[in-house]
DNA sequence: CCATCAACTTATCGTATGATAATTTATTCA
DNA sequence: TGAATAAATTATCATACGATAAGTTGATGG
């Protein structure tokens, strides 16, 4: 029964024409178009894939659809993954876990330039990778989705940025960056950074990249703060 | 065939138990507790449950769902709404286009005030609103669905609240309010309202109200802006 | 009282979905 | 070369979904 034609009501051949084959990838000409990739290589381009799909349809996106923008069959994606949730929890951690750029921990932190232009080149890359439609979706629909994946992101955020913006502020305010953050300052910060995250979610459903003005918005997100802070902090106290 | 056993495999009794008499509401003893309603009210008991389902489930909650929550079968659905895309328009005029609230439109503009009492005090009411879960959970999942209520909304918060806030705030700095309102001013008024929505969000993911600290978080997003356009608007120009 | 009409339910269809079992095919290494 | 092993496909299931057709029930007005 090789190539057989379908021939049961219930055959799922999914919209697949009569098997032509398929080339995933035209990079080389001599291996045999495609197929009997190496698991590791497999459950990644299933991911992508998932990513991809997820990202446009939500996660009640097929795992139809995401086998056939991997290029295989459905049931070969129960190999990798047990069920659809454990491809999802591989979504997340790819694209969310992965984020975070070593780098930029020191940029934070260099104090030979202005609070404002560290941030200023902080926010130009973290916004570079976080406003990619599939980031920006993504984390939205895990946002609606769970409430776990926000809790995590609240707590990265809050110490790996903001916590670092309110501290390296003080200092250049003249205060002690020793007492804890309070929970005002950390408000004041949110605003912005959650602002800026409407901003690009606004940008991606209105279609538009906009690249050309993304420094400017964080430019004025940052004037705000640094007014507001020094508002609130007259340098004497100490 | 009254009250028949399930007896075929595609019967869909759907998990109801044995069609024990269910009361939708114990409003009135003598009502016979329940069934024929007019069809405007029943048409509206089903967009209400379809509001509540849509806003924990998203918008791939399933009519039969919505049917069970409106104490209804699911065919009865299809004869106020030829189809489950209609339904879900329904949701939205009834839950984004009554928003808002005329008295609002005054509010903004009564120059006894200042402008920071002013807004403060409009956004603890339009706050109340559209923090709600269902408003704000709805809002987002219409958001990633299609661009074209993002377009609407956009539209309303800039015309309704943000040029308003610019042109009042001009006034109150001594500038003229008749020049057409810049990029950069609606950017940064952008920034601070996206930046309490993302608030707003952030405590439903979080599962807290959190009612007590919102009137400051208000108050600190409407500092910054006045403090930002005082430094960018010096009063003396004209 | 009963005919009429609208509200409501029962039964059912075609299709899509997550998941599994059985089978085939390519690669590897003794 | 040829077993052994892992990658991939075919066939299939049970369930859930959107939607429709036909029948049932209850209120209304003549």
């Amino acid at each position: 029964m090789r190539n057989a034609i379908c021939w049961d009501k219930n055959c799922e051949t999914d919209g697949f024409q009569v098997p032509i084959q398929k080339q995933s990838k035209p990079s080389d000409g001599a291996t045999p178009v495609r197929k009997r990739l190496s698991a590791q290589a497999r459950r990644a381009e299933i991911v992508q894939a998932a990513i991809e799909l997820f990202s446009e349809t939500g996660f009640d996106g097929s795992t139809r659809d995401v086998a056939r923008r991997a290029g295989i069959t459905q049931p070969l994606l129960y190999r990798y993954f047990p069920n659809k949730e454990n491809l999802i929890e591989a979504v997340y951690s790819r694209v969310f876990l992965e984020t975070w750029d070593m780098q930029w921990d020191g940029m934070l932190l260099d104090r030979t330039q202005s609070v404002r232009d560290r941030f200023q080149r902080f926010y130009e890359a973290y916004t570079e990778t976080v406003f990619q439609p599939v980031w920006l979706r993504l984390w939205y629909f895990a946002l609606l989705r769970d409430a776990n994946v926000h809790a995590w992101y609240r707590e990265v955020v809050q110490e790996q940025i903001l916590k670092p913006l309110v501290r390296e502020r003080r200092v250049e305010l003249g205060r002690s960056e020793v007492f804890a953050v309070t929970a005002e300052e950390l408000d004041a910060t949110w605003l912005l950074h959650g602002g800026l995250l409407n901003y690009g979610l606004r940008q991606q459903a209105a279609g538009q990249l906009d690249q050309t003005n993304r420094p400017r918005v964080i430019a004025e997100a940052l004037d705000m703060y640094m007014l507001y802070s020094a508002a609130r902090m007259p340098p004497q106290i100490n």
